[in-house]
DNA sequence: CACTATCTTGAATGAGCATTCAAAAACTTT
DNA sequence: AAAGTTTTTGAATGCTCATTCAAGATAGTG
């Protein structure tokens, strides 16, 4: 009887890490355990392989996520600034320039998802429920009042959820603060005007 | 004396294709030799390596959409007419689930630029010079008075670009065609309005 | 028709990869 | 503290990869 001595999501942390900064194909076994300071035998053991470990990280980062959301959304405040400080936060997260900042799960819908169809659902399914979870928000500024009623939620939190997307491919191009900012804000105007 | 034998164009179309398929990691050249026809001594001669036949593909997906785009706006319809018609195609790409349609230029942003600052300079020039294009269709527009005038083009243009890369994000978790082109409509509705 | 310069061919090369495994270590229970 | 069980270790394995190169093929030239 011995139990195992790593911390499970200290390690998944490093892998996602990994993973973003240099992609599912490009990262080796020798990278993974740089990152996670587990031997290879230890990482088979824990996870099967290269892609139990990514499976497992991207649980892992929809966890993270969804806490992190969870924060974002949960205070007092009016549900429509808290979706700006959402948003606000979201540029400053682009304009970091850390590869490790980037979205887990769009780097590998790009990456994997198209070879692996099970990674693709899995993908897909994380992206639902953060959708759900946006549209819960729209759903709340319109019975706060806040918003425009008659707008078909689901609708605008998928729009939302595009504008997200296209912001963090816009800013792999390096543009400066202002004009991401005001992307983003074009962005939440749209979604409430 | 003697001239190449294959046909340069043809060769970088495939190479684009294996590329976007699979990603640029994952094409080894025995598929580049497959998709090409190209033996890897030829492909040597002739690009270099790999990482050089990427970046001739790149070019050639340049040229190439950029003659597609001005066959879009080049016709004598009013502007916002063109201006739907490549959303609504846009839209049938993303549609048909073929990941040879996928944007060559975004996927290779998202999977070698972070680790090639060179070939992250020469896809950010490229999407600048797109952009740069949308712009001058929505200057364009406004000079017909189609668009509500005051509003910044170069602002409105990277709205659209954003809401393009977005798009394509989105398609890639398979959405119904209904969703896909209710998303484009509400760009297309965001831009003019 | 032969010469020559260039292209094409595809097997060889060495590096790097994911994965395995048997020995050593270490924790828990007795 | 000793036994037993599981984890950790890291070298070994076999494979695939990008790249090279020398021999053979081919087209233009005189």
């Amino acid at each position: 009887m011995r139990n195992a001595e790593f911390d499970r999501e200290k390690v998944l942390r490093s892998a996602m890490t990994a993973f973003m900064e240099k992609g599912y194909a490009k990262t080796s076994m020798q990278d993974l355990k740089a990152a996670t300071g587990l031997h290879p035998g230890s990482i088979y053991c824990a996870f099967d392989n290269k892609r139990g470990l990514l499976l497992a990280a991207l649980e892992q980062y929809r966890l993270d996520r969804s806490v992190e959301f969870e924060a974002f959304f949960a205070d007092g405040r009016p549900v429509l600034s808290q979706l700006k400080s959402y948003l606000d936060d979201l540029v400053q997260q682009c304009l970091s320039c850390d590869s490790s900042q980037a979205c887990l799960l769009t780097k590998a819908l790009n990456e994997v998802a198209e070879q692996d169809a099970e990674v693709q659902q899995i993908i897909a399914d994380n992206l639902a429920r953060w959708q759900a979870a946006l549209e819960q928000v729209l759903v709340r500024a319109a019975t706060q009042g806040d918003l425009t009623s008659g707008r078909d939620s689901a609708h605008l939190a998928r729009y939302l959820a595009m504008g997200i997307y296209g912001l963090r491919t816009f800013a792999h191009t390096h543009p400066g603060a202002d004009t991401l900012q005001a992307l983003a804000d074009q962005l939440y105007h749209d979604i409430c005007a």
